[in-house]
DNA sequence: AAGTTCTTATTAC
DNA sequence: CTAACGGTAATAAGAACTT
C-alpha cells in the first residue's frame, strides 16, 4: 500500500489531502522523542520520511498535519485489503500491514498442481484488477510489482510506487538491477552500504564485480546471500508459515531518568503486558531479556536462561526485576529505555 | 571440544 | 555544531560460559 498509514488518514479527513501529513510520535513542539510512521508524499517534499526523529520532521516543516498513530484504524483497513488480496491467489504471504506476497505462477486459483503457468500478461491483467478492487471497496491506492521471485517483484514494487505496477521479466531482471544503488538491495542497510562505498562499490553492476567469498568474508552468511540477490537470485517461497519466536515490550521515557519509582511502575507494567501475551497464546519462556538505553543512545541487554520452560509471573517478575537491578547498580547514566524480551519455547 | 548462553550488531517494517 | 533516533521482531556472529 502506499504511504499507507498517512493514506488512510487522507481517506478518513478528505481536508488533509493536498497538504503535508505527518503520522508518528508527537512533535510536542519540537521536543518530541519518537520517529515518524508515515509521511505522504506532500510531506516528503520536505525531506520527511519513515524513521525520521519527529523533532527533525517538526523543524523541516512545522506546519505540516502531525497525527498520532491510529492503529486500529489502519489494522481494520489492512484486514479488509488482504481479504481482498487473498482472493487472487491460495498462495499468499503478508509480510506487515500493508504488505503482501501472492505467488501467480500457477493456471487457476487454487490448483498448485497444474503444471501449467500463468503468462505474464494474464499476471499484470490480474494486478491491474487487484488494484482495481482495492481502490473501489477501500479508497485507497496502491503498487504491484511482479518478478520471477519475491525478491524482483518487492525491488519492482518499490521503484513503481506510488500507485504503480511494474513487471520485470526473467529476461528483464539483469537491466532492471543493474543501474540501481547497492542500497535498493533487500538486506543491505545503512551500515552494509557505508562498508560497500567505502571500496567505491555504490550501483548493483560494481557490486556483482565482488566475488561470493569476497562478500563472504566481508559480510558472513549475509555475502552469501547479497551475492545472489546483486543477480536477480532468490528461491524464498511464499509461504504464510510464520512462527513467534520472541515477544517483547519496551518503552522510552519522556525524559531519561533515574527515578526508581518511575522505572519500576513501568517495567511493572511492561512485564504484565509481556506476560499476558504470553498467556494469551498459551506460549511459555525459558530465556528472559532487559534492554536498557541510558542517556547517549548506548544500549545494553542482559539476560538469563531458566532450567526449565515457564509462563508463571512471579518468576517472570523476580527474573526480570533482578536484570534490571544489575544495570542500575553496575551503571549510574540516566535512562533512556527499558525493555523485556522472552524467548518461546 | 562441544554445546549452551550471553551480548552486540544489523536489518526490516 | 552535530544530533536528532519508537517499538517489535528476526537473525548472525563471536565471546563467554558450562559440561
Amino acid at each position: 500500500m502506499d504511504y499507507f498509514f498517512a493514506q488512510v488518514e487522507e481517506r478518513e479527513n478528505p481536508q488533509f489531502r493536498g497538504k503535508p501529513v505527518v503520522v508518528g510520535a508527537d512533535p510536542k513542539g519540537g521536543k518530541g522523542r519518537g520517529v515518524v510512521s508515515t509521511a505522504n508524499y506532500e510531506a516528503r517534499k520536505y525531506g520527511i520520511h519513515s524513521a525520521l526523529p519527529i523533532s527533525k520532521a517538526y523543524q523541516l516543516c512545522p506546519k505540516a498535519i502531525f497525527l498520532p498513530v491510529n492503529m486500529e484504524l489502519y489494522q481494520k483497513a489492512s484486514e479488509n485489503i488482504m481479504e481482498i488480496i487473498k482472493k487472487y491467489s491460495k498462495i499468499f504471504e503478508q509480510v506487515s500491514l500493508d504488505e503482501a506476497y501472492l505467488d501467480l505462477s500457477y493456471n487457476f486459483y487454487g490448483r498448485r498442481n497444474c503444471t501449467m503457468r500463468i503468462s505474464w500478461e494474464k499476471a499484470e491483467n490480474l494486478a491491474q484488477k487487484l488494484k482495481k478492487e482495492i481502490f473501489e471497496k477501500e479508497k485507497l491506492t496502491s503498487t504491484i510489482g511482479i518478478g520471477p521471485n519475491k525478491l524482483i517483484a518487492k525491488m519492482a514494487a518499490e521503484k513503481a510506487k506510488p500507485n504503480g505496477l511494474l513487471i520485470i521479466k526473467p529476461n528483464q531482471v539483469r537491466k532492471f538491477l543493474e543501474p540501481l544503488d547497492i542500497e535498493d538491495l533487500p538486506g543491505i542497510g545503512p551500515k552494509t552500504a557505508e562498508k560497500l562505498r567505502a571500496i567505491k562499490i555504490n550501483k548493483i553492476k560494481e557490486l556483482k564485480t565482488l566475488s561470493e567469498s569476497k562478500l563472504k568474508s566481508l559480510f558472513g552468511i549475509t555475502g552469501e546471500t547479497i551475492y545472489q540477490k546483486a543477480r536477480g537470485i532468490d528461491e524464498e517461497p511464499v509461504s504464510p508459515e510464520k512462527v513467534i519466536k520472541s515477544i517483547g515490550k519496551e518503552h522510552t521515557f519522556e525524559k531519561d531518568t533515574r527515578d526508581p519509582e518511575i522505572i519500576f511502575n513501568t517495567f511493572e507494567k511492561i512485564i504484565e503486558d509481556v506476560h499476558q501475551e504470553l498467556i494469551e497464546n498459551k506460549f511459555s519462556f525459558k530465556t528472559i531479556t532487559v534492554i536498557c538505553r541510558f542517556r547517549g543512545f548506548e544500549t545494553h541487554t542482559k539476560s538469563k536462561t531458566l532450567k526449565e520452560p515457564t509462563n508463571d509471573l512471579k518468576i517472570l517478575k523476580k527474573e526480570a526485576k533482578n536484570l534490571l537491578l544489575k544495570f542500575l547498580i553496575e551503571n549510574l547514566k540516566l535512562i533512556r529505555l527499558i525493555g523485556l524480551r522472552v524467548k518461546i519455547c
